[in-house]
DNA sequence: AACATCAACTCTAACGTTTTCGTGTTGAAA
DNA sequence: TTTCAACACGAAAACGTTAGAGTTGATGTT
């Protein structure tokens, strides 16, 4: 087993300094050719390669980009943390990732932990449980420690960084808009429970679009769901005897779900009741029946915030200008 | 913006040495209650947290294991990677994520990165490439220099190193078996070129199956697909005119291609055919009609493989008794 | 001969820790 | 009064690297 060589080792074989070796390796004006060569030559040989931790240390930043998000088994996440990693690759970062399985407490260790040096900055979505709490000393902290955050998708306002969203509520808009441009009549809402944000805005697309149409909102037709493990049969029991002719719902697992029960109940998707879910677009995608779906363009997410993130790591020239970036959806029928 | 404090600070601040703020901080019987109780709360005060690349560069670890994969955006290597983290976050390490996008040049690159200090050891499915150009020295180098490497999924049989994999041949074995007891008699096989390990194998549980309960092998029931992007017409073509009752499909995708162009021919499933499919559960889960698949158990393969690896570190007893943990699949109808 | 210039190095400090080995001050036993 | 341990702390080295400030010896200039 041969342990990775160091500058120290060549530099006592060679019988040099340790200094002219790193500066021969950077073919430095100051060390003369046959130096440099001898030393390039011993050092290819022996496949060196400066340790990065040595270096971390020494320039104060460590080249990788954190990203915190809630879970990984997630098709949304998956997309993001690809564009991410396309961006951050290509400038030379590397990502960490840490999960906080939506648990506060983990977020707050996970962001400690990777603050203390691992990282130069931060891509998060938090964690239901935070948005819950409405405790963000933690991220706040680390900002004002001086490490960049961008957050996306669920994004908090209080917090003052840079953000990506997509816009949910133009979406949600835009979906019901085409299901009452289909001439449904009763239109039901599968959501989240409020303090979730993207369940909130989504619910006020869905508001306004009925609302701009003219159409009553009747609260029986909206459906809010806590508990995400039970929500197959909370959607069963909500779809029975509403006698719905469209549902929307802010979620991929409500819409199939919804599909699945409204199957069970005898009704046929897409003649006689239309569904549409925001989505991440794996399931849907190979689904029969088919489901029209708003897409979130999860990959020009991640890499428009790396694209933030870098900027800022890359420019510091202390602008506070922090700028929320807001990406359209997309209907795919 | 308050930067990080550091021991040096501290120190200063109270005007002791920064030995004596180190070892107050780890409660060392050398230092005075006093002393220490003051600088314990000047520390608590500024919220100090040691820096981790120091301590990384200090102890020469660096506490987080790399994951090197072809990809994420795909539901089983989201699912390894909950499994690892779980675990490496249980005993304290981290993890930070590498993909290859089943290029060889950009796994090397990866490997020789996080190689140098990043990480303490790897967890890694090789790339496509990789396995076509059955090129290994960069795992075998990071081996010899004493980093542990765990392979998962599509293992290699020339690197030595702790492994685990799923019991493919027999997961194929199982589900074909499956299929002859329906009374199946024409079944296909759609299965990707064979330098692609877990589709050697799938193919050999397939002829296996077959062969012990006296079928002829056809070879004209035997699809192997080469580029994945263009699966569909290529799977829609060789189900045309092939009149079979059952297919075997090697990863989801094609299942769900088979299924589609199945339906397309006017077949039903799984009425007229039935297909069964290697997969990692999200799509089928939820897919009308519901598909048979053999689970491949993610999450508990990426437990195992970061217990292995972090064994290995923790008791660098220069044992030499590398394992290959074969997990079983199992089937769900 | 005295001095400046220059090439080709080496030394040193620094990044933030931890740890080993001092070292000066007590108080008490001899 | 000497001797010596216990106590409380400081200095320095080490991890691997880089950059700026020194050092050396040779050559060139006047």
């Amino acid at each position: 087993m041969k342990r990775k060589i160091t500058l120290k080792q060549i530099a006592k074989e060679l019988d040099v300094s340790v200094s002219t070796v790193s500066k021969a390796l950077k073919d430095s004006s100051e060390i003369s050719l046959d130096t440099k060569e001898k030393i390039k030559a011993f050092a290819k040989l022996y496949n060196y390669k400066p340790n990065n931790i040595a270096l971390s240390l020494k320039n104060r930043k460590t080249k990788t980009i954190g990203i915190i998000i809630p879970e990984i088994v997630h098709h949304f996440f998956t997309t993001v943390i690809s564009g991410i990693e396309h961006v951050a690759n290509e400038k030379g970062y590397n990502v960490i990732i840490c999960l906080s399985n939506n648990s506060f407490d983990k977020e707050v260790l996970n962001l400690e932990f990777l603050a203390n040096g691992s990282t130069d900055g931060f891509i998060m979505s938090v964690a239901k449980e935070t948005q819950q709490k409405e405790d963000y000393h933690h991220i706040k902290e680390v900002i004002s420690q001086g490490m960049p955050v961008v957050m996306f998708d669920r994004v908090i306002d209080e917090v003052i960084c840079d953000k990506v969203v997509i816009s949910d509520k133009h979406g949600a808009f835009e979906a019901v808009q085409y299901l009452i441009d289909l001439h449904c009549k009763r239109i039901a809402l599968i959501s989240t429970v409020d303090y979730v944000s993207v369940g909130k805005l989504r619910t006020e697309g869905y508001r306004d679009a009925l609302m701009s149409n003219d159409y009553h909102i009747d609260e029986e037709l909206i459906l809010k769901i806590e508990d995400v493990d039970h929500s197959e049969e909370k959607i069963e029991e909500f779809l029975k005897n509403k006698n719905v002719d469209a549902v929307f719902a802010v979620n991929e697992q409500f819409a199939v779900n919804a599909i699945k029960a409204l199957v069970k109940l005898g009704k046929k998707v897409p003649e006689d009741v239309s569904v549409i879910g925001f989505t991440d677009g794996v399931v849907s995608k190979s689904f029969i029946p088919s489901l029209s779906t708003v897409n979130q363009h999860g990959e020009d997410m991640g890499a428009k915030a790396a694209h933030l993130l870098i900027e800022r790591l890359e420019n510091d020239t202390e602008e506070q200008s922090y700028q929320t970036t807001v990406l359209d959806t997309s209907l795919i029928i």
